[in-house]
Order: C-alpha cells, then structure tokens, then sequence
DNA sequence: TTGTCTTATTGCAATATTACGATAATGATT
DNA sequence: AATCATTATCGTAATATTGCAATAAGACAA
C-alpha cells in the first residue's frame, strides 16, 4: 500500500504526525538547528550549509514550510526562511503529555 | 534514490531523525498517547486501541522499539510495552534548543 | 500432546520518499 | 534588453513505507 490511513485518527494526532514527520529526516533536522542558531534568519545560505544538492534541499525546505514548521518571506531576489513560532509551540505542547508521563517511574 | 544520505549528517542530527521519524505516523502518535496515558502498561490491547489490523499494529510497535521510544518486556505469553524514559528525555533535551529560539522575536 | 492465546514475520501490492540534473521562473544588475 | 543570481519545479531512478492476509513462533492450559 503505502497509504497511511489518516481517517482512523484524530486530526491532533495527523498533526503531530505530521510534525514529527517534517523533523524525520537529518537534512530537515540540520536546516532546523540552522534557523535556531540564526540571530537573523540568513536564507539562501542554507544551501550551502547543508551537504546536499540545490534542488534536495529546495525539497526538503518545500517539506518543512509544508508543515509549517517554517515560513518563507520574499526579499528582494531572495527568500528569508525563519521558524513558525505558532506552530512549534503547537508541536512542544502535543508533546508535553508524554515528557511528563516519563517523569513518574515506569512499570517494566 | 530513496536512500537517505546518513554519512553527511551528524550522529545527533540522525538520532533526532529517527525519532521524529518513528513519530512521524499517527498511528504511532496513537501508540505513544495510549502508553503516555496509562499507570500501568497494558499491552496486548493496544491492538485492540488502534483501528488497524494486528500484524500493522505489530510493525508500528517494531518501528517505535528500533528508534528506542518503547520497549518491550516479556510477561507470561503476552509482552508489556512501556515508554523508555531514557531516549524520550534525549528527544526532549534535543529539541529544547528549537523550543527556547521560539521564544525570541523571530525576523520575519 | 493438543489446542488456545498472543505476538512476530513473511509475502505481496500500492504508494511515498529521496536525490539530483536539467530547466524554469523571478528579481536585480548592467 | 541581456545577463546574473537565487529559488522552484520537473522528470527520473532507486529505495522505503504502509497495510493486510496468511502463517509462524512462543507460552500456557487442559
């Protein structure tokens, strides 16, 4: 198949899916631990922070912004990609339950 | 291609992939929610949680043991799943970085 | 042992992902 | 207008993922 059969969840749980599933791959990771060191959000250098080709990391960039774990803005001839503060706290939120339930003693 | 370029990224920058990507399935969000959300852990009835067949369940708990977010403990002729409390806190620690930046007025 | 219950594995078919070269599209510069 | 710089999209090949029925493998009970 190759389907994920999204009508079986909650739209939460696509959601954090979703996320989760932006973040799944190093490239992404890299370009997310880019944009969190960036005082300003330096763009078309991502490229060449990532060892990838120019047409991958558009890609990846195209994945993320789908998500939207990050945002795209037009300047000049070039874009400016920066985090979506919304939804990362969003992502954070949905996963506090389970970064506090790790807190309590497990059973096995 | 289909086959993620490992070796340019580094083994942190893969670990955080892994365990986004084993998240990155709502079905394995509903996994996770279900462990998150019990004293004790009940297992062979997260089957019976998922709206999935068994032998898709079973693959689902396999991908989430190979990124190490569960484990799996043999008791009697049925196995106890748990949340690894150890991996989940190096996920969260590893996603704080992202999490503070949010905080700061971002550029644009 | 035989049967039952529980979980894992195998074997598919359908679809998705990854990567890159080539090319297009847009804005800036000359 | 012509060119350059930057980013997106297309086309492609290779590989991965998803889902399930069927089946296997394990522990326990009678």
């Amino acid at each position: 198949m190759g389907l994920t059969k999204t009508d079986n969840f909650t739209a939460e749980q696509n959601e954090l899916a979703a996320f989760a599933k932006a973040l799944g791959h190093p490239a992404r990771v890299a370009i997310i631990e880019y944009l969190s060191t960036q005082a300003s959000c330096v763009c078309g250098s991502i490229v060449d922070a990532i060892p990838l080709a120019q047409a991958t990391v558009s890609q990846h960039l195209k994945e993320l912004k789908n998500a939207g774990l990050i945002q795209g803005n037009i300047e000049g001839n070039s874009i400016c990609y920066c985090l979506n503060p919304e939804k990362w706290k969003k992502f954070k939120q949905m996963l506090e339950p389970t970064f506090t339930h790790i807190e309590q003693p497990v059973c096995c």
